[in-house]
DNA sequence: CGGATTCTTGATCACACTCAAGGAGCGTGG
DNA sequence: CCACGCTCCTTGAGTGTGATCAAGAATCCG
């Protein structure tokens, strides 16, 4: 529960593009429409509960956040996970829709949410902006949806490692290799399975040379093909 | 595929209160800032497929029309059921995300979408009432994500019954009543589920006298407290 | 009234979950 | 630096549940 906020620094970071998430930033940042506080997370640390009441819309810089609700007798869903770029929080709404839980040591840049609903309504631009921002989460939501409802353990597992992937080649250079910071736990949490289940496909694209398992929670693909033909079974028209 | 397109009719539309959806209206209807077009739809007939180029944002005035995306070997998921009220389409989008198909006969206001988006544009109050659109559209996938991610099929169905109540109770007056104008199958679909263990599902509430089918795919509900009880089980704080 | 579709129920099967145990990796402290 | 302990990961065995396959009943619609 250590929290660190530190002076309000330079909101200005470097060029990190944006990626899928709760909330998706288009191209311009926030940072050129208002003025931030910079505050770090260690691991594990929650940046807000479901129910919090919402003060301030996040920007991760550096880092992994991971959003989820808890079911009474316990059970998780994991809804995203955000890396740099990704927004976290939602504008015009009172209360947090959901838990935010560092994965990883983060550094977020924290809007106060009144500012940034002012902006909104004073200008078009930053508005359109985020609907876009908006609008590319709820596409995500919508892959998830269809993950959860229709596809095997293995479909499910393959979907989220090229998604993965797709962004880690975004954030950074392309790369065979991607680091899987969350648990396995927290993989099977966000595809509707057990971590059993999720330990066993990975066995499974081991076995076939798919994928292989590196310390630390990396993961090098191989075959890249076979995990999208796994996953894109999406028909289009 | 039989379309009727009207002539442009009077886009003033009765007292109808918005409900969850793809798109969802705040309270401003979109015909105070733009003109449409009538049309009407007749049952199982597609309003759009998944990847046409998006001409249209439609206001649904009465009807009910699903929204799905398929995979290539033909498993289906319904991504949400939309009656008076919502809105299909997304704005800022060149093609759509997905299909749009009547359920019942259907009657829609169509808004041509550069329209929409130039409105948007200039209106602050349109951009932030879009938002919230687009926001609560974004809620209601959440819902649906922690069904299909960690519910039992009861708890699916039962959710499912008591988000359709309740969406039924806003637009006209309350009832225990209801027509649930989908095929069984759309039911699973949408639930992540087959249309025999939707069956067996209801078939279990009758037996517990929760509720009561009647012909005409209508169902009377006895005892909404145990539904909500199944359902609502997402724990907060 | 007849044909087609949808709905319901039953029997069987496969697969993912549960329970359990061992192993690997990591952090901490001596 | 190594040893220890903890957490996380992996694999196995067995079970339960929802999917599949199949047939009959009800309902809709022409």
């Amino acid at each position: 529960m250590t929290r660190q906020i530190s002076d309000s620094t330079d909101p200005r970071i470097p060029h990190s593009v944006s990626r899928t998430g709760m909330l998706k930033e288009g191209g311009t940042r926030l940072s050129s429409f208002l003025t931030s506080t910079q505050r770090r997370l260690l691991r594990n640390s929650v940046l807000f509960h479901d129910g919090d009441p919402q003060t301030s819309i996040y920007e991760i810089t550096e880092g992994t956040i991971k959003t989820s609700k808890i079911l009474m007798d316990g059970r998780r869903q994991i809804i995203g996970f955000l890396g740099a770029g990704d927004l976290v929080g939602e504008p015009f709404e009172e209360e947090a829709q959901y838990c935010a839980e560092a994965v990883t040591d983060v550094t977020v840049l924290c809007y106060p949410i009144l500012q940034l609903e002012a902006a909104i309504t004073r200008s078009p631009a930053l508005a359109r902006q985020m609907m876009q921002v908006v609008h590319q989460a709820s596409a995500h939501q919508m892959d998830h949806i269809i993950s959860l409802g229709r596809k095997h353990p293995a479909e499910r597992v393959a979907s989220f490692l090229v998604t993965w992937h797709a962004n880690m080649s975004k954030n950074s250079c392309e790369s065979r290799t991607l680091s899987l910071p969350m648990s396995r736990i927290d993989i099977a949490d966000y595809l509707g399975l057990t971590q059993e289940t999720v330990c066993r496909v990975l066995s499974k694209f081991k076995r076939q040379g798919i994928i292989q398992a590196k310390p630390g929670r990396e993961v090098t693909i191989y075959d890249l093909r076979s995990l999208e033909y796994m996953a894109e079974t999406v028909f289009v028209n």
